[in-house]
DNA sequence: AGCTTTCATGAAAACGTTTACGTTGGCGCC
DNA sequence: GGCGCCAACGTAAACGTTTTCATGAAAGCT
């Protein structure tokens, strides 16, 4: 029975009342008898009469929906990131326009200006936007929320990651409770927020909690290669760090390559840790030590932020962190002093 | 500058047109000199005019839009086929609007009601979906295609990944390739169609090319410990077979466990096979052996389909499967015969 | 009883587009 | 030069809702 599509007007017709009272019923305004109301209530539903969200739109301006401009992430922190977004989303009975894998700043611009009226708000993570780019492709007043950025503009809401937090606590547990003394870094890519964050992490937790110990910090860039590298660069060096603090797993996956490779025993020559907690990271052998951001939770605290923007519950210029745990495992050397 | 937000109207009167000559005009469909298409041009260049969705949908009927309604997946296969489709999409001009990790039949029923209106076609990946579902649910003509599903219902379209074809060809790749001659297959949960597809697969191959040998089948649920189950049961047969395949890799991680744990080599002492190559698979020791699907293909392939269908380019019945790839690493000892 | 207040209801405007149709004017053709 | 034709353009209807305002009736108050 695919008949043309009920509209108001039949259902309307059908109760013996007008389209106003069926828009009333149906949206719970009230002003409406309890009894024309449940008139309309079967009226709608022999018709099977669903109202037209363009037509509601048009004239409501509003769509119930947001969208999410997203970079190109690999699995577990695109899917956790969704799913969080998309949960909170439908609890507040809002959708989700997704546009991902975008590639550059130009992409990301024409991402976002297609969304442009078919949303209500914007849930923004990608490496493509500053202020610039915002005030060039954002011109009206439409509610957005940063997500891990490095913009700080007044008038933009941004929701980060710890990461500062995350490193400071996991360089603080290898020399408080691993008991090590020397520990390295492998940073991340020059120009990466999350990367410097996490090396300005590390840097404070050893000026406040071992000032005597000189920094040792060699570059990486993210790559499970560039780990390798890192670790047989550490290893050449006159001193060998005690422990090495990898600014992410994957990193951390290839340093541990060129430990195992030298013949080393980790953690028992020297220790190792990482950050993300990619899944991977559980199955190292040994499991591997790392810092966990809890994804999910983010995505869920940027949709309610942006949903309270949306409301006008709150101020647009609101700058948070979400806060990351450590996860001691096996490569972190946790009972040294034991 | 936020003013108001431009119409159609501001348009025509700046650049002293109808509104009729502003919207075939912006939509390219001639009827217009080139010098007013220039005009009109500017004027809407110099008001920032973007056109309304909503009213532009009202009276096309199109939103160019399509809905995506998935299930609660895991990082990898989400995050892949998100980015197929939505690549596809793109590419097309068309808008995602995401739906997952919904949980149960009626969570997805809802989810499948919201979008109602608001897509001009859907993706739908669900294990809850059933014909009944569908005629319930899907009432009118909306075209969809249904991924990875067992509906064989009349008039509607359907892509799946040919798990068939994948488990034979690894197990094809055992016996042959490899020089196994007992294989052992570690089943799904019943039910599922991935599993029993996979189970048909290596059936299938074993009747074909080792038909003197008996079917060896254990039961297993998809998950880690249910694989480690199936392995020590496995190890208990007073006859251990040479090769196991596991139906999926959690699977096959676990059983590798319980491999390991009684001391064997793999896969000097017995071979082992997965399904799915997660991304842990190559990152344990050895390298697991397994079904590699193209996920990001499946999407773009879907997207590509649905598409057809709804400018009518397809019949509405097509049924599709898309290739495996067996990738072959350490564990399924493929020198065996070198 | 007369007055005001409340309340359910309907008529109609408005939202911003697209498009069918009508109206021009210019041009070629006989 | 008159005729018809075609291209460019404008007018207005239509899409399906929500919402403002008017209307009338019922109910409450003095």
């Amino acid at each position: 029975m695919t008949t043309k599509k009920a509209t108001i007007k039949d259902v309307a017709r059908e109760a013996k009342v007008s389209v106003a009272s069926v828009s009333r019923a149906l949206n719970g305004q009230g002003g409406v008898t309890a009894e024309t109301l449940e008139r309309i209530r079967v009226a709608a539903k022999q018709l099977h009469y669903v109202p037209d969200n363009a037509a509601r739109s048009l004239i409501t301006r509003r769509t119930h929906t947001i969208g999410a401009l997203l970079p190109d992430l690999f699995g577990e922190f695109f899917s956790e990131l969704i799913r969080g977004i998309d949960l909170a989303a439908r609890s507040r009975g809002l959708h989700l326009l997704v546009s991902s894998s975008h590639d550059g700043a130009d992409e990301a611009a024409a991402a976002l200006r297609a969304m442009h009226g078919r949303v209500d708000g914007m849930l923004i993570l990608s490496p493509w936007v500053d202020e610039a780019f915002l005030d060039a492709n954002l011109t009206d007043g439409l509610p957005t929320v940063l997500i891990n950025s490095s913009v700080q503009a007044s008038g933009r809401s941004v929701l980060n990651i710890d990461n500062r937090g995350g490193a400071y606590a996991m360089t603080e547990h290898l020399l408080r409770v691993a008991g090590h003394k020397d520990i390295a870094f492998i940073a991340g890519p020059a120009g990466n927020f999350d990367a410097e964050q996490r090396a300005l992490g590390y840097r404070e937790a050893m000026r406040k909690l071992a000032p005597k110990v000189p920094l040792n910090i060699v570059a990486g860039s993210f790559t499970e290669e560039s780990g390798y590298q890192a670790g047989r660069e550490l290893l050449k060096q006159e001193r060998r760090p005690s422990a090495v603090f990898a600014a992410n797993d994957m990193m951390a996956v290839g340093c541990l390559y060129a430990f195992k490779e030298a013949g080393l025993q980790v953690p028992a020559d020297i220790a190792l840790a990482g950050f993300d907690d990619i899944p991977i990271a559980r199955y190292l052998t040994p499991p591997l030590s790392t810092v966990s951001v809890h994804i999910a939770e983010l995505g869920r605290n940027a949709l309610e932020r942006l949903a309270a923007l949306m409301d006008g519950r709150e101020q647009s210029n609101s700058t948070g962190a979400l806060g990351c745990a450590i996860a001691v495992r096996g490569t972190c050397g946790a009972n040294r002093d034991a």
